[in-house]
DNA sequence: TCTAAAAATGTTTGCGCACACACTATATTT
DNA sequence: AAATATAGTGTGTGCGCAAACATTTTTAGA
């Protein structure tokens, strides 16, 4: 009853009739023992419940972990930036575990751009990495030499075949899809038109990310049979914004078109621009995350709802399973599905408040 | 460039010219030191950047915290045993950092077994305090006590006047209310009819928690100049199923009742039961949280709407902010509001399968 | 059988801090 | 002037662990 004290390695030791330094052998499974020694400590370990004091364990190893973040540039695309919002509160957290953060941007659309940073960050030799693979074809070489070297890692926002990261960390695309399909049927209140998915400006290498949403939206609206709602797809590539806003104001005037699902967080500004300059009737809008821009349109009704992705939380999530595994030895889940949190006028400002990550 | 080494407390000695004992008396304001040492030391501080190792912090003072969780009777309340689900996970992850957390369990009617349990955690002398402040009236003497005593304390779930806690934690109930208006003018297709909201088995020493709800529900009908819809109450005390089941009825026939807001967790069940008895016509319903009832009703679609209150997480994260308190003198925020989540058939399964804290 | 190498085990140090303790110099009392 | 108190300062130990180091034991080779 009394003795509630904490077990240590010395402990164990004299348990055991071995020395601290054998004790530590067996557990960490280094360095040589013979099988009598083993043997002794393996039943003293089953025997009672010990669990390392994690705080001298780190002190002891002295170590000064560093975390590689590898993303692309933030100023370039306001989603990324979003990830990285919270960066500065996740390095605070765990300086005081000797972890360092260090992050490294790479241009959206430049696959060259990708490789050199990619590869430099390799020559850092940092102790773990995160990145978001985007450039399908380099960063399967990239993550293989990674995987070669052993370097623990961790995707984020875009889950890719080929390479089995520690974990995965992002959102059920096609779940996504078929919630996007439910709230513009929820907010449209007929039953029979059109919905539209729009593809702005996406590049190649987005594409599984997109192609994943429209097959659920899709599905949700093939799915339920009292609908008649038609389901059709507005591309635009490039940066053709011309040709766009007559391809989608043409659209809605000749497809009775009662809903919108904009996959890419950033596309959901450049419609609400176009409908309100062409004078359009009110259409239900799904978008994505909230970029400062969409935080303005769903308040003022422009945009109906917001999908988030909360790509901040992701990038701190991975770190934090990345320090956890460094520090602790924890492990991970091979996949982290983040809840796709629907934002609405009435709970956006409990999301913008809340500060959780 | 190079010596980016960590700075320590010794470093600070052999600059200074003073010991390392003198420095942590400065650093600690305590026992004697000199004015012209105390100086020299001074001056040392402001030129660097000392950042004390907080793990060598916390294993140097050598101490086991306790933390003591302080909360209604799990068996009693489905939403209190929500609220506890995670509580393994949170004292898995803290063992580790010599900080035990102790449960205690008071009936959740019953004002002298609050009594009997709170000043037995009195009794227990623990670090800090966490607990979901019921009775407002006792309680308060309770809480003026702990102040009294120094002892660190979290509230969450329901806000209370009159006392500092380090931090609050919940959600913001008025907004909680608006957005249950909100969802059920979304779900409604018509624009007149009534609207309700079911006050079940409330106790008094709730009320605080359901007024502002109600207050939030009511105010998003009567600031929207579009709708007519009329907003009425109906309130059932005790057990009395029988005289419920009768006014709920008579209130749903003789009323056009159009939606249904049932700000307990545990009412829903109770709610969508008598409609389905009684063969009601399909009303749009907004619950509370994620109990096991709620889920299969969400699914089945005989509730449209959930609002999560994440009761587990907040306790979770009031532990978290406590430790950290504890361990490493962090700051916790006053008030820690959590988003309005928003869980529809939909995205119900992203929020279940999410396994994040 | 002797010896060098390898295997197995034990011992010590240091991580950065808190805190108890020891010591010196000066002031105060007897 | 000696004894004692007091302010000020420095030193040493321990927290629990990792890892380098030191020592003993066993094995293999000639």
């Amino acid at each position: 009853m009394e003795k509630n004290k904490t077990i240590r390695i010395k402990d164990i030791a004299k348990l055991s009739g071995v020395s601290v330094g054998t004790v530590d052998r067996v557990i960490h499974k280094r360095g040589k023992v013979s099988d009598v020694a083993r043997k002794k400590v393996e039943k003293i370990l089953k025997e009672i419940d010990y669990t390392p004091n994690l705080l001298a364990k780190t002190l002891g190893s002295n170590k000064t972990n560093r975390i590689a973040v590898l993303v692309p540039h933030p100023d370039e695309d306001p989603y990324w930036k979003l990830s990285l919002d919270s960066l500065e509160a996740s390095k605070k957290e765990w300086q005081p575990y000797q972890m360092q953060i260090e992050t490294h941007f790479f241009k959206l659309n430049d696959e060259e751009s990708f490789k050199r940073v990619a590869y430099n960050v390799l020559e850092n030799k940092p102790d773990a990495i995160i990145s978001a693979p985007i450039f399908l074809n380099v960063a399967l070489d990239f993550f293989k030499e990674i995987q070669r070297l052993g370097i623990p890692y961790v995707h984020f926002n875009t889950m890719i075949n080929g390479i089995s990261p520690l974990a995965f960390i992002g959102q059920d695309l096609y779940q996504s899809g078929q919630l996007a399909g439910s709230l513009i049927d929820l907010c449209t209140k007929s039953n029979s038109g059109t919905v539209a998915i729009l593809h702005i400006s996406e590049k190649v290498q987005h594409s599984v990310h997109f192609i994943e949403k429209e097959r659920g939206f899709r599905d949700y609206f093939n799915k339920k049979q009292s609908s008649k709602m038609e389901v059709i797809s507005i591309i635009i590539e490039g940066d053709d914004m011309k040709s766009f806003e007559s391809k989608l104001v043409d659209a809605i005037k000749s497809n009775d078109i009662k809903g919108l699902f904009i996959p890419t967080s950033s596309g959901a500004k450049l419609t609400a621009n176009i409908i309100s300059k062409y004078k359009l009737p009110n259409i239900c809008i799904v978008g994505y995350d909230l970029l400062k821009e969409n935080i303005e349109l769903l308040k003022s009704g422009q945009i109906n709802f917001l999908i988030n992705q909360n790509p901040n939380r992701q990038v701190n999530r991975g770190i934090y399973h990345l320090a956890n595994h460094l520090l602790f030895k924890k492990e991970t889940p091979k996949l982290e599905l983040f809840p796709l949190e629907v934002i609405t006028k009435h709970n956006l400002d409990s999301y913008i408040k809340s500060n959780i990550h």
